[in-house]
DNA sequence: GGATTTTACGCATTTCGTAAGTATT
DNA sequence: AATACTTACGAAATGCGTAAAATCC
């Protein structure tokens, strides 16, 4: 077996079993590709693909499960190379951070203005997306490690680690009507409601426990961003469900936040990552910074 | 890089640095490891090894980082080769069990059985020792799992996963004074105890709860096997305190056995294996047997 | 007919082994 | 003196590219 024989079998995954566009990526010409894949079929004398006469339409059984085992091997072999580019330009390092809005805006400058300090050096990447994106660029070694409430917990591959655990509070403009009533659920309900989109922060919690009361939430405005709901609960479009370290005491004078704690049970922010891909020893620091309290 | 490079420094490691060595090992000459290693040093551009003059005297800190990736490496190839193996004779697979007497003789044949019906072709190996010797043996790939209540826990590279719980039983003659008198842990204590060696079969965990009660048990005998306790308290060497299934209910009738439930806690037998080696598929299917209540 | 895979042949590169030389204990 | 590592050189093996043939859609 061959270092180049279990890459093939790596783009050929890639490249839906075209041969061709294998060896391209590659950097051989075709044919040398057929004859590798023949030479390792050879060895281990069975077919890794199945094949409809000549075209190979995609893996046997066993196949798959070699496929796997290559992948662990080419991991490895990057990990090396990591280890060893980490070695030459430790000051070059860059840190890719993938996380939601809330936890770039609220969570991590505080946490990255500690990191600063210890690691002058390391460039930080910070990329937003949706929890399931976040997911997606840390199994594609595109960043690092993901922080996320969501998402995490739906990859077997990640490792995660919490960092911490919080509440949503209720945001409305002073002087609102919820503020001197009887605060419930139902009492909520009756307003229009600004949160989360679909899969964020903790936004299908919110909904299931309205709906486990029999309350059908009328939600006016879904927003990836806390600092948007905050601004159309100041229009007066409704009342925002939020995480609570979204509030910022000395700006949100005009907004009057009210606990949820006795409705809504605390959600907690993790940090995922790929175990078996290589961290330099700054990333590692760096999870560690996050995963302690203050 | 090179797979022979990467077989090259596991050989090393194993052989002490010694380059005269690895080399033998790998059925090259000795000129061509120093190439092969002089090669990979200059590819990643660092030295893996401390050198005294010429000569290797260990692994540099980088050095050693890029031996564990590439033990994974040689980890993955292996397994692609094992899986190669039994796709071709799944008929001549041999299952390789290690475990403590107690587990092999009480706890497994009921297992075996169920096995042996669904896989009549694959040969069993029971390979008994103490539980640390079990977790090395896995650790080095001699035995596919190990079943084990102690040492599996110590070991972070292993995966495990639970069979079933079970509780210490004092057994003593028939009409043993014990038996009339009320049942306490001063009582027992006032017996010469036949027990487990140190670290079998909870055996920690007895002495432990002696002790936090202010009383020194009088061990008179220490085994690694349930039997031999059993027959030495019929001798009237003393009460024996075993695992409860090591009770059998038709060959022991001349025992009385006492439960001990209110003072002994759980033990908690498990299966521990190496969830990055490849196991076929009748592992798997062992393993699923094991730890589901028959 | 265009795209894809297989096979054959010559050339370039890699890697080995032999052998001689240098350093370490 | 024995062991361990390095370097030099020719030979063997490996792997690539070109090109032509076969097969699939």
């Amino acid at each position: 077996m061959n270092l180049s024989q279990v890459k093939l079998l790596i783009e050929l995954n890639r490249n839906q079993f075209n041969l061709s566009a294998a060896s391209d990526a590659l950097h051989i010409v075709q044919s040398a590709g057929t004859r590798q894949l023949k030479l390792l079929e050879e060895e281990l004398n069975l077919a890794l693909f199945e094949r409809k006469g000549k075209r190979l339409t995609g893996f046997t059984e066993t196949g798959l499960k070699i496929l796997q085992q290559a992948e662990k091997m080419l991991l490895a072999q990057d990990n090396i190379y990591a280890i060893a580019l980490d070695f030459h330009q430790p000051q070059s390092a860059h840190l890719k951070i993938a996380c939601t809005h809330t936890q770039a805006k609220y969570f991590l400058p505080k946490k990255l203005v500690a990191f600063k300090r210890s690691h002058p050096k390391v460039k930080v990447h910070i990329e937003q997306g949706t929890p399931k994106q976040l997911v997606d660029w840390v199994k594609q070694g595109q960043v690092d490690l993901a922080i996320s409430t969501e998402a995490l917990d739906d990859c077997e591959q990640l490792t995660k680690i919490d960092c911490y655990s919080w509440h949503h509070v209720l945001v409305v403009p002073n002087h609102h009507h919820l503020i001197d009533g009887p605060l419930n659920l139902a009492a909520i309900a009756d307003y229009p409601i600004l949160t989360y989109m679909a899969g964020m922060t903790g936004q299908g919690k919110i909904l299931q426990v309205f709906k486990d009361e029999g309350l059908t939430l009328e939600v006016d405005l879904y927003a990836t961003d806390s600092d948007v709901i905050k601004d159309y609960v100041r229009l007066g479009f409704g009342v925002g469900i939020i995480a609570e370290m979204a509030i910022d005491s000395k700006l949100d004078k005009d907004l009057t936040v009210i606990d949820l704690t006795p409705w809504l049970s605390a959600c907690t922010t993790k940090v995922g990552f790929l175990s078996n891909r290589y961290l330099p020893s700054f990333v590692h620091d760096f999870i560690e910074l996050v995963t302690n309290p203050s």
